[in-house]
DNA sequence: CGTCCTATTGAAATTCTTCAACACTCGTGG
DNA sequence: CCACGAGTGTTGAAGAATTTCAATAGGACG
């Protein structure tokens, strides 16, 4: 059974028992949530030694399409947003990806997405080859990656269904809703009222669900008009009746 | 019914070396291209004790919605489809696998997704808890589960950018195209004349590509008149020329 | 022969896009 | 300090793509 819900507590006295954990993976949300909680202390001292922190502006790629993708990732802050482009400039966001999630694609040198920050985003990066020696002695990393692997699939299925058969107003409420429960997922069962950014632009949203600039913006205004939302300067939402917007995602007809 | 299509010759060649498979496996395609490859003889021998073979009729439905997904299983012929369905019935599929693909979510009980017969299907099927007790001694199998995942992964990624920014010609392009390259993948790049059967009828196509069956019926019809595709009987499908067939799925505008 | 299922086609209605204009914020440099 | 431009977001009107509604046709089967 994997162990990765553990209050700080336990975490602490874990680690008194192996100090070695390295200073940087020490406060590392990644290190507890992520893939690298499926590491014993020595493997995370390997990994520390070819681990490189980085920053990214919004809008900047982290992965160039078709690229070699030779080193992994953890996310330590901000929001990824996975894209694929037509060669006449179309572009469809094929996923989004928060803290502390995994980037990378194991088993395969080539992707054809690429990988953009969506926000400010910081990054915790390793070699391909360290992760994937490391995962034929420790199963347990095998079997994270795996349900992460299993979690993006159910992501990416929700989205098709949203993207080929909900209206102009359902995907723009299935994408609000999407985020205030990834913002806070104590949250989603309350139905109090709830505030957040927004961490996609209007054409990230655009290219996420499948419409044009234009048409999101007509929709979010269709949605604070109807009082489901609240907008503060463009990027700010507070969804005063999250049961109200969820019932927006999926509007009998 | 089922009819083993393997010549029985090389497989039994193959099987004086390892005379312990047993016979179930022997003759079956899951066996070599599927998760079962990664098995070893022992291991087959402990599945095969609780393997059963079944026939489904197209439309059926393999995996209801919500249940409890108890078993696992190997396509062993025909074409499933995953469909996600909403209150009001809007449906979308979600997925689509071959044979001789795995069908199952591992690591989950429950799924939000239904599997069901687009053709004539069988399936070999088998209790989770006997291969999930077999991850764990063998970690090739689990190695070719994550693989399945993230080939699936990477086909609804596929799907995403198809269903958010293609046309409705260049969806039903890419679906004709997709079929034929899972028909014949050696035929890909060879550009020559291909035919073949549809596994799909209208109307699941139509809930493939987020579409109503009347576009998808006109747009045939409109590729069927500048010649790129040939309709017989309304299921068989000849594609004169692969190359012309893959312009249609992405037009410059 | 009639019925069900599947598929096609036409015309009207709807949704979404395209094109165009405008508003707001922010940083830069005159 | 203000003008300017770039980047971002909103709104309106016209146009295009797709859906909806309705009618028709063919094949399979009892």
């Amino acid at each position: 059974m994997t162990k990765t819900m553990a209050q700080t507590s336990r975490v602490e006295r874990q680690d008194i028992h192996n100090s070695e954990v390295p200073a940087l993976c020490r406060a590392c949300e990644a290190r507890h949530r992520g893939v690298c909680g499926a590491l014993k202390p020595d493997q995370l001292v390997k990994l520390s030694k070819h681990t490189s922190k980085h920053a990214y502006g919004s809008d900047e790629e982290l992965t160039a399409t078709g690229d070699d993708v030779r080193r992994y990732s953890n996310i330590l802050s901000g929001v990824v947003k996975l894209t694929r482009l037509m060669a006449d400039g179309r572009q469809q966001i094929v996923g989004l990806q928060f803290a502390p999630d995994f980037l990378g694609r194991p088993f395969k040198s080539r992707s054809d997405v690429s990988a953009e920050a969506a926000t400010d985003v910081t990054l915790c990066s390793f070699p391909k080859s360290v992760i994937e020696d490391m995962i034929d002695g420790s199963p347990e990393l095998g079997h994270k990656l795996h349900e992460q692997a299993l979690k993006e699939l159910d992501e990416a299925r929700d989205w098709l269904l949203t993207l080929g058969r909900k209206s102009a107003t359902e995907k723009v409420a299935s994408f609000l809703y999407l985020i205030a429960s990834h913002i806070d997922p104590e949250h989603k069962a309350k139905d109090g009222p709830i505030c957040f950014e927004l961490p996609l632009k209007r054409a990230d949203i655009a290219d996420f669900l499948g419409l044009t600039i234009e048409t999101v913006s007509r929709q979010i205004t269709k949605l604070r008009k109807a009082g489901t939302i609240v907008v503060e300067h463009n990027r700010t939402i507070t969804v005063p009746d999250l049961r109200r917007l969820r019932d927006c995602c999926e509007v009998d007809r």
